[in-house]
DNA sequence: ATTTGTGCAAAAGCTTTGCAAGGAA
DNA sequence: TTCCTTGCAAAGCTTTTGCACAAAT
């Protein structure tokens, strides 16, 4: 494997990244990065972003809608999904001991790790309605 | 809002979406469909497909591998992904009840729904590391 | 000096859409 | 006739990639 060198922009996505609890997609990272550094492209993201992943220091999370957000927390934890503006919040819930197990029976695969995901409408959204 | 007109690509969508357990996607189900009607187009597939589930006749299912799938069943219900081939199958085990009750507890948004995607290993992947 | 990372732009996937022609009601 | 659906092609979006140059070791 190839050794890994220091860059001011993959550092720069991680610190971004570890304030975040909206789970940013690539463009939103792009967008905040270029503050810093106006000449980021984002290819770079893209490739930071992946290879953060890829060493298990960030999360990448699929939500349904088509694009990838990625999330600093990498303990395994479940997502509330809003319908109605799409944002992604944490839920404050343990991850469900023995589900794999449960799922596995009468299974055809060996099971070992899950994810669930949430849907309803987020309280920013239902305020608005409300009004 | 408009009248639904027969259409028999619509039908045979449906018709071959019936008899499949293994998600397909648009676009196998396009290569499918043209073998009985060669002139159909992608853009049809995907219109008809996009119908369906708005209808609920068809659920549109998120793997996290960037791509749609597609499932008859809109009963609620887990999949199961592998890793290795990117294969999703149904999980047989109902989906928890007070889930979302769960998920709700403390947590600030009204929460109406719930999917679970359980990874592993298939077992026509096992099978073929084994040899 | 060597190897990895970057910026830029092009390309690649998947999905959606505008439009004129075809088909159902 | 009226309105829905189709085929085709173009466009849209997100993500990946090739390449020459810059930066790190």
């Amino acid at each position: 494997m190839k050794a890994l060198k220091y860059s001011r922009q993959r550092e720069s996505i991680k610190e971004f990244l570890a304030d975040r609890r909206d789970h940013p997609t690539a463009d939103t990272v792009y967008m905040n990065i270029r503050k810093l550094y106006p000449n980021i492209s984002l290819g770079t993201v893209y490739r930071n972003l992946s290879l953060l992943a890829s060493l298990g220091e960030i999360r990448k999370v699929s939500c349904g809608d088509g694009v990838e957000r990625f999330d600093p927390n990498i303990v395994p934890h479940y997502h509330f999904v809003c319908r109605e503006c799409g944002c992604v919040q944490d839920i404050p819930m343990e991850p469900l001991d023995g589900l794999e197990t449960m799922a596995s029976k009468g299974f055809a695969g060996a099971i070992d790790g899950h994810t669930a995901l949430f849907y309803g409408v987020c309280n920013a959204c239902r305020n608005k309605e409300d009004q």
